[in-house]
DNA sequence: ACCTGAACACCGTTCAAGT
DNA sequence: ACCTGAACACCGTTCAAGT
């Protein structure tokens, strides 16, 4: 009579598999960042020789694609589904709370604005996610023009994110032109950028972070968001 | 008498400067994409070894900061000087020109936003260009505090580029999920992604171009961009 | 001062081969 | 069906050396 064999035996590992491979990568980016997750270091990660990804993804990109996916799957749970959004209230409501609700889940992973900005077509789940934002726009009223032109408005702001342009990286050195520098620095600074010079001034005294770390994003991405659906809600009222 | 030797020779090749490479590296890319943007492949251009580029830049991240400083200072010329701006109209019609102007300078470098969007760091003439908005913004008579928002809001616009999400590359192949596709397949995209399905239908019959392919991106550009400049305006004129 | 050759430590990816 | 070893064609970058 033959001894049973145990599924998962010590040291026998668990066979490689798609969903297994995407998300060694999510769990490989959030905790290493974006830079290490390469193929070599990816099959390390689940103790396997890299050319063995190959049999479950067509490529890097492929993986990539899989990645974005796993990304937005993860912000479905976070909402509980698209497909119920029956709106019994502002449509600017409704949709604040899906961006935002998207925001926390980009916020668990901030390598992946730089993954979305890179792909260059969209599965599944993105295409739900789309949907699902258009159901918002119609059911609030929207013609699909006036909803496609939302969307471009919008753009990675629908996704929950702004790709900020040049922030500070966080371990980043002091600058030679870093303000907090000598007198005469400061004094060729406001010379050639005095209006820059005096916003510097004016709005870090709140905030002990220097130059370029007193802005609040989650303040900045709301305020900007708030811009765009009020804009389209007046042009929706207008109409 | 010693013969004058002339400047250049032929075959005697100008030595390299730092302008010298960052100007090549802009055509490099120009010419055949960001992914040709090697320091091998740039030597070449240059006639000289890789290693020898490395004299004139610290690596590659400061050549790409390099090239940066370039595009800005090409938007600069295309301006023509940023200092010169004394409002003699409205705030929203000086900054709207401006940015697409920027936007005129992106356009003759599409790979240029990608690079914008690494940088962690600004140079000077960066520097100089978004003080040249500030300062649009204060002779409007925004405070620093809106117009610091303001800034936030506009992110990549204010640069003359929107980094669209899954903008389908120019030469791609057809996809499976394409809704050129057959009668099922279309059956099955309308049941998944009912409101997306109904847009395309609605929106794609003006243009010829299929699927991703209608959006005009200058018109959305300018609809995103005058949205924004109209709602900070509000804000502006309310308080 | 400016450029080079050789080498190092990485990449993604192929292909034929193993079990 | 699933995984591997060896190899290929690339990267950015170092360092000591050439002129």
């Amino acid at each position: 009579m033959a001894i049973r064999i145990e599924p998962s035996q010590p040291g026998a590992r668990a066979p490689l598999s798609q969903d297994r491979v995407l998300h060694a990568a999510v769990e490989l980016a959030d905790r290493e960042g974006l830079s290490a997750l390469t193929m070599r270091r990816l099959a390390e990660d689940l103790g396997v020789e890299a050319m063995s990804l190959y049999y479950h993804v067509a490529n890097k990109e492929a993986l990539l694609d899989g990645v974005v996916e796993m990304i937005v799957a993860e912000i479905e749970g976070q909402v509980g589904g698209f497909d119920e959004d029956l709106v019994d209230e502002d449509w600017v409501a409704t949709m604040r709370r899906r961006i935002l609700d998207a925001r926390t889940v980009m916020l668990r992973h901030p390598w992946a604005p730089a993954v979305f900005e890179t792909r260059t077509s969209i599965g599944a789940s993105v295409m739900r996610y789309f949907n699902s934002l258009l159901g918002i726009f119609r059911q609030g009223g929207f013609s699909y023009d006036l909803a496609h032109h939302g969307m471009h408005a919008l753009g990675s702001r629908a996704l929950g994110f702004t790709q900020e342009l040049f922030n500070p990286d966080p371990n980043g050195e002091e600058s030679d032109s870093d303000p907090d520098g000598n007198e005469a620095e400061m004094a060729a600074m406001a010379a050639q950028f005095p209006y820059l010079t005096e916003m510097l001034g004016e709005v870090a005294h709140d905030d002990p972070d220097s130059t370029l770390g007193w802005c609040d994003d989650q303040t900045e991405f709301e305020f900007g968001l708030d811009l765009i659906l009020d804009g389209l809600d007046r042009l929706l009222t207008d109409d």
